[in-house]
DNA sequence: TGGCTTACCAACCGATCGGTCAGTGAAGGG
DNA sequence: CCCTTCACTGACCGATCGGTTGGTAAGCCA
């Protein structure tokens, strides 16, 4: 008897069950969980209903096993985000714009990990928070210390602060890009390297004027 | 024979479908579409289920008609949003508090919309851009540009990308402070003020130390 | 060879889904 | 007074839901 991998990280190991997970993903991460039938899941994968269950015992499980595939890949070439040498303002530039072309790469795991946040609520946030985007994080806040010990940016601002405005606007990008691209002066909102290095600017260098010029 | 609005804003008028409507809403926002049955609502409504098909065509045209009340119940108030007089720094952190408080106070309201721009996509983008932020981003842009006017900033900064990043941090705190809650240093993610005070500084003047003392 | 496991399937199950229908009781107008 | 309108209901419909059952065919180890 199969199914009974509840705990387990084995990966599916069967080619069928690959087609599952790779078909629920996609359904799951375009249509949620509910709008999402194991029958569509069995006829994407081409196998039968019955086969489904056979690999996973409920559609719940399956559910989780698709997030934390998603997950597990999600976090796959973060080390590679950012360059570790130059000044600050480049490293933190280099980092969001790869992060957040990490994110759009990945729209269908974004989306589904968004949706499953929305739905599930703080419960959820938790365990997002140390196995997702945990990573992504840590890394982003070490950058932005080690700038913060040389004295390359101000003492006086929280090194998580930054990485949250960071990581909360490629998000904000990848969601509400298309709110705000239909607003007079949005188009930038179709680029997402135009929309990244104006979004560092700012962060950067804020909006008020200084005593020098701006670059 | 009733059911027949579809297309007018005629409200319920109604004291039943007030209360289908009311319960609509709550559920939706909670679970989302797909996960409700008209037998919750109806339920939770104290009506019979076929009451709710008499006061609404379809289950989707209830799901259309919570999502125009909820979009007009977010407009209103937003023209109290930030004080009129003072230096722009002030009128641009007053406006994204108040916008906040906002958003968190009509949670349920943000959720719904949310969610349906999640599973909606582009054209429904649209549909919200127009008649659900339309407003608040414009009037935010307003409060930008006339600080651009007076050279109270940055004049090669576009008046839209701080609004996107003033909006988008708050959506920001609303759906991840959960997350961003449980890592080192992310307690700021309790605190509304406190987050916005710190986004706004930021956003104003920047990360990059200064000439002058940052505050 | 025979027993055991595994991947897989067609057929089926009770429950619930969105939606329909025939009808009831009260209000209102002629 | 009847007649229409309207909010409302219980009973019902076909479809589909998640999940089960009994069984087949292939591989593996003894």
């Amino acid at each position: 008897m199969a199914a009974e991998e509840s705990g387990k990280d084995i990966q599916p190991s069967c080619e069928g069950a690959e087609r599952i997970l790779a078909a629920a993903e996609e359904l799951f991460s375009r249509d949620g969980f509910d709008a999402v039938s194991i029958n569509a899941i069995a006829e994407k994968a081409g196998v039968s209903k019955a086969n489904v269950f056979h690999h996973f015992k409920t559609k719940n499980d399956l559910y989780l096993a698709v997030l934390k595939g998603a997950c597990a890949h999600f976090c796959d070439y973060i080390d590679d985000f950012g360059s570790d040498r130059g000044p600050f303002p480049e490293r933190l530039g280099s980092f969001a714009l790869d992060h957040l072309k990490h994110v759009l790469e990945r729209s269908e795991i974004t989306r589904l990990i968004q949706r499953d946040l929305l739905e599930n609520g703080p419960r959820r946030g938790q365990e997002l928070a140390e196995r997702v985007f945990g990573q992504n994080f840590a890394r982003l806040v070490a950058i932005i210390r080690s700038g913060q010990g040389k004295a390359e940016l101000r003492q006086d601002i929280d090194p998580a602060m930054v990485a949250v405005m960071v990581i909360g606007l490629n998000i904000t990008f990848f969601q509400a890009a298309d709110v705000f691209r239909h607003y007079p002066g949005g188009d930038f909102m179709d680029d997402p390297a135009r929309y990244s290095k104006m979004a560092v600017d700012i962060l950067l260098n804020g909006i008020l004027p200084r005593g020098g010029e701006t670059k």
